[in-house]
RNA sequence: GCGUUCAUAGCUCAGAUGGAUAGAGCAACAGCCUUCUAAGCUGUGGGUCGCAGGUUCGAAUCCUGCUGGACGCACCA
């Protein structure tokens, strides 16, 4: 037997039509009402209850009622007539074997099927055919009742399932490149990846975020050789203009306005740099050739220095950033490397081509181009220790490395300190980098065992349309090889059942062709397995060179999941028959979530759009909102003000750590409890209510409100379909948008916390929100009747009732789909709902017992709809 | 040219995987704040589901062709 979906009333429904597939020919027969049969066969094991849930549709409309099963359906499991005539016969066997009074189910045999028609005759009231259609209607009350319970019960693990039980699923999300900086087209990916995995959490999946950082590639060589030439200049993309093109590297990197602006927003200040490189360098081909040479020296300290990853490892919080930013080695840094990087430009100007500097390798001391990568010489190199471990050797490494190293760790703060202000977090960052070396391995291998082959000195793997590409001529990796041997290593690291890459669709070619390569590495395990051998056994220099990559290459990533960095453990040895172990199984495992394109995105002067001036411009626009109204809700309205505003996260790790961050002044050793609410006091000053509203911190409300504009505006239309940008779609707060979902909450909280103060009722308010609701809450949900179908607003109830129940199934959905937008739907269509019930139906002065059994099922509301938030990654605000 | 993908109300999108009468939100118009937050609610108007065929009891949904847009097509990521 198969598991059944959370519902009662649903998993009765699904062994009464088993009983009726498998009874086909009792229901066949027109059975007389009055003559009893009680042979009804019934076989638990044999039960296939997804099968079977499959058949049960909800009716367009209410009146057709709750569920209904499409009589056509069941033609294939062996009904034979009209639609019209099975669903008759059905319902024919339903009335006379289960709600006939005249036939005796004590009389059943099987007791396990007695108590089955006694429950079907308590949870659903009328049966009937209509056309070709079967339908069941509730025992309202009973059901209303009892997703009530389910939901108080369950708190937010209401509609929780188990489907990814002992499964694993790595999702790839976010993934921007290094130096450039966070732009709303990272954003889709984030919020995407974010939201799914959430989502899969709930499913029971285990999950593991990975941020894949754009950490390697030629673009690198172009920033370094930016920052050497142009550091000093005045750059201002803005305006779109570059004052000062001079070479201005006589007093190389003082403490001027441009260190400042690097130390205080080096993502920008990269950025600058990178566009000033391109556009200086479609009049001076020189920079793209230095830029070049740049790379290669990068790549080959990255593969040769044993450490070169983890040097000033990016595993350092706050203390060591600090370090680099403010203190010595930054100085220091600063001071050399922009010197000797000097000696290698002016070395540079002599070489024009860098095949010229390639062939005159090792002879030539003199040229520095080399001697940086091979024999570290003085003025090419950098001379550090490291602090942290108190390391009192020196090492050198080539200025490029260092540079490359400085960025990279710059742009993983940058990142972080956005991905904090989104509430996103990874549970490991890794980077192209990392994979290079097996990468290059990987192109060797592929070669000898026939699988690639070599065209025009680049290294292809043919396919039937596109060949993959898989390294450059020059010898060096590629993206897609880079890809490859990354899934390797993930694959061997956390065995993942799936894998996730939520990457726009204009890159479909390049993931089908990765997959494609799994596909083809399968149905060529034994060559593979052949090739390995040979590259072990092997006497070359070369090859001995990748099997010592191979053998030196990170495997062990660290356990801890909170750890948020790559941890490179350079000691221990892996398998060199990597490839042949686990390609086979990791084809048909890896998943491109693609989405489409946001177009027509600019901001006012045309540029790129970074995101944090696209949440801003949501914020401002929330704050003047917020002015606006409070005025007039709270001080016109509610005399009394707020009293408190709370603004909540959903994670109490996240919010931990987002406290932390914040309090870098103090020594925080207060216990956790203090930090979980961020209780906001206002003065409450009768004399001045005017005024107070605005000393509330609406800043943070409105940054809450503006997020969750931008985040949702993302997640509410299906992933596939482009985006057309409008400023003022992103900026409208209502309809369908995240702020009226935030809005819909915090009625809900404002409305508990009035009749629980008018009705005195014992209510801890504080207990109801969301990162409390692990907390026992004081509310007696013994009782079983929250409402009656003779109240007033049970139809409204029923309804809203209904949609709640179907959260487990919306989520399921939105797993099988890859689809976050339909727990977005979903979430408009609960708070319409809900908003439709506050507005037509007031609680204020009703009878105490019935109030305090409609802030019951309040609470059941809003714990659905912060459940749903959560999924998404919007922000819960308790009021605004 | 080849491939992928999209086309539903003036605009932005749903449409439960082929099922009962195609639904929301913006925008327009008409109402609703001296009791619960008007970022809200109620009502009205608005459709040849891009076009043309096909598959069957039944198509916005599936297949083919066409039109129109987006993206991609080997040394970038």
């Amino acid at each position: 037997m198969t598991e059944t979906s959370g519902n009662i009333f649903k998993s009765n429904l699904i062994f009464l039509i088993y009983i009726i597939i498998i009874n086909k020919e009792l229901v066949e027969i027109e059975t007389d009402k009055n003559s009893a049969n009680f042979n009804i066969k019934f076989d638990l094991d044999k039960i296939n209850t997804l099968e079977i849930e499959k058949l049960i549709k909800l009716p367009p409309d209410p009146s057709y009622g709750d569920y209904c099963i499409p009589s056509y359906y069941l033609k294939q499991k062996g009904f034979t007539g009209s639609p019209e005539d099975i669903a008759n016969k059905i319902v024919g066997f339903i009335y006379s074997y289960i709600i006939n009074p005249l036939y005796d189910i004590n009389k059943l045999e099987n007791s396990y099927l007695q108590d089955l028609f006694k429950n079907f005759t308590q949870y659903f009231t009328f049966v009937n055919a209509k056309g070709a259609y079967i339908n069941f209607y509730f025992n309202k009350q009973k059901f209303a009742n009892y997703i009530i319970t389910e939901t108080l019960t369950k708190k937010n693990n209401y509609g929780r399932n188990y489907s990814g039980k002992d499964k694993t699923v790595v999702i790839d999300f976010s993934s921007p490149n290094i130096a450039k900086p966070f732009g709303v087209g990272h954003l889709r990916s984030t919020v995407i990846g974010m939201s799914l995995a959430r989502i899969y959490d709930f499913c029971g999946y285990k999950t593991i975020k990975i941020n894949y950082l754009g950490d390697f590639g030629t673009q690198f060589g172009k920033l370094i050789t930016a920052f050497c030439r142009f550091k000093d200049d005045d750059i201002d993309i803005d305006n779109n203009k570059n004052i000062n093109n001079g070479d201005n590297t006589k007093n190389a990197f003082n403490l001027n306005s441009n260190l400042a602006e690097f130390k205080n927003d080096p993502v920008k200040f990269l950025y600058k740099l990178y566009v000033k490189f391109h556009s200086e360098a479609e009049t001076n081909p020189e920079l793209d050739n230095e830029a070049r040479i740049r790379f290669q020296k990068l790549e080959k300290s990255i593969i040769e220095i044993d450490d070169a990853v983890e040097l000033f490892n990016d595993t350092s919080d706050d203390e060591n950033n600090n370090i680099i930013i403010n203190g010595n080695i930054y100085d220091f840094c600063t001071e050399n490397i922009a010197e000797n990087i000097k000696d290698t430009q002016d070395n540079n100007k002599d070489n024009d081509r860098d095949d010229e500097i390639v062939n005159t390798e090792s002879d030539n001391s003199d040229n520095t181009e080399l001697n940086i990568i091979n024999n570290n010489k003085k003025y090419n190199s950098i001379k550090y220790h490291n602090i942290e471990s108190n390391d009192k050797i020196k090492k050198e490494i080539p200025g490029e490395l260092y540079l490359w190293k400085i960025f990279r760790k710059l742009s993983i703060q940058e990142f972080k300190r956005i991905y904090n202000i989104i509430n996103v977090s990874f549970d490991f960052y890794e980077g192209e980098s990392q994979s290079s070396k097996l990468a290059v391995n990987l192109v060797n291998i592929l070669l000898k065992a026939d699988i690639a082959e070599k065209s025009m000195d680049a290294v292809i793997i043919p396919m039937e349309k596109t060949p993959a590409l898989i390294a450059k001529s020059d010898g060096t990796t590629l993206y897609l090889s880079r890809d490859v041997a990354t899934a390797i290593l993930r694959f061997e690291k956390f065995k993942f059942d799936k894998m996730l890459y939520v990457v726009g669709s204009e890159q479909a070619l390049h993931f089908s062709q990765l997959f494609n390569i799994f596909k083809i590495l399968k149905e060529n395990e034994r060559k593979l397995i052949e090739s390995e051998k040979l590259n072990m056994s092997c006497n070359s220099d070369e090859d001995k060179n990748n099997i010592n990559y191979i053998n030196t290459i990170n495997k062990e990533i660290n356990d801890k999941r909170n750890n948020n960095d790559i941890n490179i453990n350079l000691n221990k040895k892996i398998d060199v028959n990597l490839f042949s172990k686990y390609a086979s199984e990791i084809a048909g495992k890896l998943y491109h979530i693609k989405f489409g394109r946001i177009i027509g995105m600019s901001t006012r002067k045309g540029n790129l759009v970074f995101l944090e001036d696209y949440i801003n411009e949501a914020k401002e626009k929330a704050l003047l909102k917020l002015s606006e109204d409070t005025k007039f809700k709270y001080n016109k309205q509610h005399p009394d003000g707020l009293n408190n505003i709370v603004c909540d996260y959903f994670n109490d790790d996240e919010l931990t750590e987002k406290k932390i961050k914040n309090i870098d002044d103090t020594d925080n050793s207060n216990n956790k409890k203090d930090e979980k609410n961020l209780i906001i006091n206002i003065n409450n000053n009768d004399d001045d209510a005017e005024n107070q509203v605005f000393d509330v911190d609406i800043d943070e409300i409105a940054l809450k409100v503006g997020i969750g504009a931008v985040i949702f505006n993302d997640l509410k239309t299906r992933r596939s379909i482009d985006i057309n940008f409008n400023w003022d779609n992103v900026l409208s707060f209502e309809g369908q948008t995240g702020p009226y979902l935030q809005y819909s909450v915090a009625r809900i909280n404002s409305l508990i916390e009035k009749l629980a103060k008018e009705y005195s009722f014992k209510i801890k308010i504080e207990k109801l929100y969301y990162s409390e609701m692990f907390a026992d809450t004081d509310i007696e949900i013994e009782k079983k009747d929250f409402c009656n179908v003779q109240d007033d607003d049970f139809e409204l109830i029923f309804s809203i009732v209904k949609h709640l129940s179907l959260l487990e199934d919306i989520v399921k959905d939105a797993v099988s789909n890859d689809e976050p937008s339909i727990v977005g739907t979903y979430l408009l269509d609960l708070a319409a709902l809900f908003n439709n019930y506050y507005q037509n139906y007031k609680l204020m002065g009703l009878e105490p017992d019935f109030v305090y059994n409609r802030i019951l099922f309040l609470i059941s509301v809003k714990i659905v709809l912060e459940t749903g938030l959560n999924l998404l990654s919007v922000p819960i605000l308790k009021k605004m």
